[in-house]
DNA sequence: CTGAAAGCGCTTACAG
DNA sequence: CTGAAAGCGCTTACAG
């Protein structure tokens, strides 16, 4: 067994009181008694124990705020999944993890959620942020509490992490999807969510750059915007398929609106011809790769999104330590028919 | 709060231990206040607090054993970084995981582990079984810790869980790729490891399934054995490329030796058109991949199989739990040169 | 600046 | 069959 603060406080001849403090760095202590303990710790790698420390600070009654978007949208539902299945886990630990949803993309009403969890005292921030100025001052003001940025990043030099998708590798795995499946030959529509969304633009980058410099005669038409919505992506397509003067039979869906998307395509006849590849699963995507309608999703581990999230601000919280800036990138999966579990 | 020991102890009107007896099923207990000491704790929804526990636990010395396959493998390196990763979280809690290396598939080194580890206490059993007779049957007998079939499972109707790949699916997924990379034309060559392994077996199955329903002009020439070694490999391929009547271009390996068998085909001038498929990853195949040399290699999580596989044993050992003869499969992991992290 | 003591929730000899 | 007490390793008022 590993040393423990009670042989410290042996031989360095103190009280565990006074070796507690020294190793957490909580102020008070001679500096000298300080060093000594310090040098005991560290010669026989002292390293406390989890289990006894969080048993202690289940009085301290500690919590983790999410600010989280949700648009009865499964993707984020995966998502809130992770940080449920975390939040059972701390639980234990006595760390209660609050979440709040929010719709749609109001930096007013982010703002004065962020307020609310603040001033009521969580110990740890996660967030969906909004890529917006006021939004990234109001958290690079806070500076006494763990924040981390969920699935979506913001700019600028700063001590947030983010833990989510790499989008431009994503956009890149998804060209590449695209030109084998179609072998190289076509014409592309770009389906997006909106180009307000800093993800999107990397994915359509991504997934630009590799067709047009490895597959040359694979061409890209257009791009539209469908808002995340299935009916506006019903509609669009509906009409594109239409009249379509160029001989579209390649999509790439870079974001949400899929289903609405898919059905305007499966009502024309062309369907079983042409190339869609998209992003993210939910059950009824699962069954339009299936069936071959789909032919490959590009995913992004929604549920380790949020239940390494809840888990690292665990860790934060438990060392006292705070967030650096640090950017971790989940796997970008590929899925075809065969590789569902 | 949850509702604790204590206060399930004060509505029934008896000890703490008397409690901690009942909800532990330690016996001798008076079957009636037993009784009345469950519903309590239903009623309440009593949950143990881990943390707790473990730290009273700390004093039984509870210890989980591996055996597993070390060919001074990539593979199985990752396994065991996964094993150790969780091992370094369970040591908090007071349980030690003892790990045996054992090269080769010799039947008789690995009982005589078995017992080693038996006889020394273990309180649950991790392994890559060799599927063997005699060992199915030993495991069999051991009745009173938990087991996992890790990586590698043994047939039959047991207690034993799994935890690894899909190697059927991954197969398909494998031969899914082939056909892509291939647009569907070609000779193919499958080198596999050896056919007295199960899971290589089931791979070719799943590919040759796939290439002979979906892609009829990919053609499937000759099966060949490399006995996961990379001289043999280099060797067998050096050879059917020399003398090759076949015109084969692509190549399926099934199972180790992958090195020495895509330098050999580095070395002939049609390797630029060669498609070549693989499983699993390790630095040198990434280079390959990145380069384009490799098209695309299927993986299944070895770091998640060690890591997962303890933590479910240490689930097994806090909560009393045998296991069940649950199976678990890791995901099937499509990595091109594009999603690496 | 420091120590003695109580407490977190659970388990385990020990005594009866 | 049951209870009282000590202990796991750490933290935290409280007193000095």
């Amino acid at each position: 067994m590993a040393i423990t603060i009670k042989e410290i406080a042996n031989i360095a001849g103190v009280s565990r009181g006074t070796v507690d403090r020294a190793l957490n760095a909580r102020g008070g202590v001679n500096p000298e008694v300080e060093e000594k303990i310090l040098q005991i710790a560290k010669e026989h790698g002292y390293k406390p124990n989890l289990a006894a420390k969080s048993l202690a600070m289940t009085q301290q009654n500690l919590s983790i705020g999410v600010i989280i978007y949700s648009e009865n949208n499964q993707f984020f539902e995966t998502v809130i999944d992770g940080i449920n299945e975390a939040a059972e886990e701390i639980k234990e630990f006595g760390i209660t993890v609050t979440i709040c949803k929010i719709n749609g993309f109001d930096v007013g009403k982010q703002l004065s959620k962020i307020d609310e969890l603040i001033n009521s005292g969580i110990n740890a921030l996660a967030i969906t942020p909004i890529n917006d100025e006021k939004i990234i001052k109001r958290l690079e003001e806070i500076d006494d509490i763990p924040i981390i940025a969920l699935n979506t990043d913001i700019e600028g030099e700063h001590n947030i992490d983010y833990i989510g998708c790499d989008y431009y590798k994503s956009g890149q795995t998804a060209g590449a999807m695209m030109g084998l499946f179609s072998k190289g030959m076509g014409n592309v529509l770009i389906i997006t969510g909106t180009h307000t969304v800093y993800g999107h633009n990397r994915r359509v980058k991504g997934f630009t750059d590799v067709i047009q410099k490895e597959y040359p005669s694979l061409l890209i038409k257009q791009t539209i915007e469908n808002n995340d919505d299935d009916e506006i992506s019903y509609n669009l397509l509906k009409e594109i398929i239409k009249s379509d003067n160029k001989n579209i039979d390649c999509f790439y869906f870079a974001a949400a609106g899929v289903d609405g998307g898919v059905k305007a395509l499966m009502e024309d006849n062309r369907c079983k011809d042409f190339v869609i590849i998209t992003n993210d699963t939910s059950p009824s995507r699962i069954e339009l790769i299936k069936s071959g309608i789909i032919n490959a999703t590009i995913c992004q581990q929604p549920f380790e999104q949020g239940y390494n999230c809840i888990k690292e601000l665990f860790n934060c919280i438990m060392n006292k330590k705070m967030t650096t800036g640090k950017k971790s990138y989940t796997n970008i999966g590929i899925k075809l028919k065969y590789n569902f579990n």
